[in-house]
Parts: structure tokens; sequence; C-alpha cells
DNA sequence: TTATCCTGTTAGACAAAGTCTAGAAAACAA
DNA sequence: TTGTTTTCTAGACTTTGTCTAACAGGATAA
């Protein structure tokens, strides 16, 4: 997933028209899996890369990805969200001391009884965060 | 929980020395359960309140209790913290049209399997949350 | 009573993430 | 080529939250 004819046919297969900038960040995120916020994108964007991106588009780019299902927002640091590369079902370690957020994998957690969804609503994912501290 | 010699015991039996500002905000917070962010209750204490509280004071106070184990705090969007009054075990649907945070109760969800937690690492918490969106 | 301490409170400056706007640059179609 | 649409950009702006340095007020000691 690291050429970058496999990120162009990527993003289109999302119907994302692959733009210089956005193949960039892509190739940033779809590297291998993990979990990076917008701004250390945007500086990696503007170091490692040949070609450079704004604030603004970082952003433009990283709601357009998460839209279309291209990477998933994480929220558990109340500063700032962060994107996952890996958008399979998984679940997340939280390290409230370090900051540091690592995947649980799907089978590692069996929930057997889920509440009904209030009338009016459907689901939009589930989410389980087990916070941990260095002990 | 809403009168004020009741707030008063809650704040000494948790180590909470209970001064002016820290009786109004709990008063606010315990009258029921409910999720409130850190300016919500800013501006209420300084609409509904005889006395007034500053911003650091909030921010400080809300710390405090959480640390205390007197208010949970709940990572859930991306650009504010809420504070849960209900330290009791439940999880939360969050419904990201509307940005309502509501409770679900703990036997609602049941929980079979659990990894495993990092080397040198203690549990801080699980959260579990389920995002909805209206249909 | 007065001085001293200690804790808590305060205004306002500051920081950092994220949004918005208006214009420039690409991309594309006719 | 020209016109149209999409994307990108700098930079102003907003919001939440943090920090600092001064101040207030209660408890205690002399």
């Amino acid at each position: 997933m690291s050429n970058r004819d496999d990120i162009v046919s990527k993003l289109k297969a999302s119907g994302v028209t692959p733009t210089t900038q956005r193949v960039e960040i892509a190739q940033i995120l779809f590297a291998r899996p993990q979990h990076l916020s917008a701004e250390q994108i945007l500086k990696m964007v503007n170091q490692e890369s040949s070609s450079t991106a704004s604030k603004a588009t970082i952003y433009n780019t990283l709601g357009l990805f998460a839209k279309k299902g291209l990477v998933k927002e994480v929220i558990v640091d109340p500063s700032k969200v962060f994107y996952d590369s890996n958008v399979s079902k998984h679940f997340h370690f939280y390290n409230i001391d370090s900051g540091e957020l690592t995947d649980i994998p799907a089978d590692a957690i069996h929930i057997d009884k889920l509440p009904n969804l209030p009338q009016g609503t459907e689901s939009s994912g589930l989410e389980v965060i087990v916070r941990i501290k260095n002990s």
C-alpha cells in the first residue's frame, strides 16, 4: 500500500480525485497502520515530502478522507483528533500518561449485549477505549 | 443532593475544601445527573448564581473535581470536554448530528472478554461510546 | 491586635487546534 | 483559446483551555 499507483487507485476507488496534495497525505497515512494528528501530518508533509500542503488543505483533506471512509477519526485526547489509517474493526488503548494510542484487535474484546438505539437514530460506530496509565 | 449542606458534605467527604466558588459549581453540576462543558458551567455560574467565578477557577475546579472522583471527564466531542456528574458505571450514546450525549445504563451492555493490559500499565477506565446519527 | 502564611481566586495574556474567507492556481470542458 | 469548476493557499479568526503574577481572605502565632 506504499507505492504511488496503489495510493492513487485507492483514492479513486473511494471517489476521491487524486490531487498532488491528497496523494502526498495519503502516502504518509497509508505507509502503515498508524494514528496521526492533523498537525503531525502537516509537519510531515512539509518536511519529508517533495511537495507541500497548507494547513487548510490538510484539514480539508483529512475531513474528506474521513467522510469517504478512508480513515477513521479517533477522539480520545481532549486537545486533538487522531486519524487512524486502519479502518477495519478494532478498539484502542489510550495511555493517559504518554498520550500513546495503540490498537486492540477486534477479537480481543467481545460484547455480547448492546442497547437499542434511541428512536429515529442509527448507529454510526461503536467505540471501546481502555484508558490506561503507567503503574 | 441539591441542598447546600449536602453539597458541602459531599465536597468535604472527597477532601475538597468547600469554598464559595466550588460550592456554586458543585450545586450546578450535582443538581441532577448531566453532562456539562466548562464553558457552559462558566456561563451558568455567572448568570444563575449569586456569586461569580472566573474562567481559571472553573477550569481549576473541574480539574480538581475530576481528580477527586466527583465528576468524570467524557471525551467524545473533538472541541470540548464534557463533565459527567454521574460517576457510577455507565456508557454513552453520542449523537454526532446534535452533539447530544446520553447515558447507557451499565446493565445494557455486557462485555465478556477484555484484552490484557500492556506491560507496566494499569487500567484507568473503560469507555464504550455508541456514536449515532439521525436517520 | 497585627503580622505572617497558606490556599484559593482573579484578569488577562497566551497557546494550540481547528475553521473560514477570498483570491490564486490547476484542471477540465467546449 | 476561453470559460467554468474544483482545489489549494495564506492568513485572519474563533474557541477551548493553560499559565502567570498579583490579590483576597481566612487561620494562626505572637
